[in-house]
DNA sequence: TCTGGGGTCCTAGGACCC
DNA sequence: TCTGGGGTCCTAGGACCC
């Protein structure tokens, strides 16, 4: 681990990056309502990856179907996603904020953090979004904080474009009667259960009994949840490569699959297609996992650890075609496969964020 | 309104072992 | 005569993030 301890940490986070990308290449789209998802066909499953400040402001939003969106704005521009545009943009960013003396976790194609002992970082700040901008043309906001868990959360007051701090002395002036779910890593699940127990606001969550979030929680998510009620969170900051622990493929299918037939073959497609991406890492597979989706949206997931590491695709393909034939026959909407690979040495479980895998 | 595709980590419970 | 206690591995399921 060569994490560095620093004075401040900042989160970087590109401004409507997916859709700004797709701008820049098509400047005559500037100021018109922008949707980029699925393969740009509005009629077509599929959901918004980003959506323009102008698609915004007319109610479209991440995560939305696409048929939802075209309702909402029928005069949108809709574009596929082309993620090697995106990855090319993004590498860009990255390297251009690596130019800054800061040490740089990349956390996505639009996000980053940066690690730095500085008494101004309000001025690293500004040279960071000085140098994307004239590097790149792209916009970025970035938050200022004493740990990741601050410096992410401030990012969202300082869009778009802007630079905001949040620390230890202003935490809970700014957060305290804000609800638990805007907080990093509680979503609708964990707040409603939160609030099953009286605790809706940040002040509350802080002031809540450990014990009462141990045991609703668990051990580790209890102290976790605890812990960010006051703002806590890691102030590590790692530029060590990102290893994927895995890879996976899914494909939700325009028509429902309705044999079995159809569903083996495609279950062998996509066990290929993730084994070719486990081999390219070159490790070994240790674990194979199967997901399916019947109509109209129950998700089943079963898996097999393999007797010993593989590195073999033919047998990622058969382990896949095994867990295949306990499926049921059903209609099937969504089929994924998912390879989990052996890691280079043993990561420590104690620098683990149960936030989010990657930072 | 009907929900993508790519990830990571945590927890519970059963099997198995000493 | 109903049966401890600790550990690890495995599977399934849940939650969250971008």
């Amino acid at each position: 681990m060569d994490g560095t301890r620093t004075d401040w940490v900042l989160h970087v986070d590109l401004d409507q990056f997916v859709a700004a990308v797709e701008l820049l290449r098509r400047p005559e789209l500037a100021g018109r309502p922008v949707v980029v998802g699925g393969r740009g066909d509005p009629t077509e499953r599929g959901v918004v990856s980003t959506a323009s400040y102008e698609a915004r402001a007319l109610g479209v939003g991440s995560g939305m179907p696409l048929r939802i969106a075209a309702r909402k704005a029928p005069d949108a521009v809709f574009l596929p996603v082309d993620a090697p545009a995106y990855e090319a943009a993004s590498a860009e960013v990255m390297a251009t904020l690596r130019t800054l003396g800061a040490v740089v976790e990349v956390l996505g194609w639009d996000e980053a953090f940066l690690g730095a002992r500085t008494p101004d970082p309000e001025s690293l700040a500004r040279r960071a979004q000085r140098a994307v901008l004239d590097a790149t043309a792209l916009h970025c906001s970035v938050g200022i904080g004493d740990n990741k868990v601050r410096a992410k959360i401030a990012t969202g007051f300082g869009k778009p474009a802007g630079v905001f701090r949040l620390t230890a002395q202003t935490w809970f002036e700014v957060m305290g009667d804000r609800p638990t779910i805007e907080l990093w890593g509680v979503g609708t699940k964990v707040s409603r259960r939160l609030a099953a127990l009286g605790i809706r606001t940040v002040d509350e969550l802080a002031a809540a009994s450990l014990e009462a979030l141990v045991a609703e929680f668990g051990p580790r998510m209890g102290v976790w949840y605890r812990d960010l009620g006051h703002g806590l969170g890691p102030t590590t900051v790692d530029d060590t490569p990102w290893v994927p622990r895995g890879h996976s493929r899914e494909t939700t299918y325009q028509q429902n699959l309705t044999t079995p037939e159809q569903v083996r073959a495609a279950v062998a497609e996509l066990a290929r297609e993730v084994a070719a991406d486990a081999a390219a890492d070159g490790r070994p597979v240790v674990r194979v996992a199967v997901k399916v989706r019947y109509a109209p949206f129950v998700t089943k997931v079963s898996s097999r650890t393999l007797p010993a590491p593989s590195s073999d695709g033919g047998d990622v393909v058969s382990a896949a075609a095994a867990l295949a034939e306990r499926l049921e026959d059903r209609e099937v909407r969504l089929l994924g496969v998912r390879v989990e690979m052996a890691m280079p040495d043993d990561a420590d479980p104690a620098d683990r964020t149960p936030v989010r895998g990657r930072i």
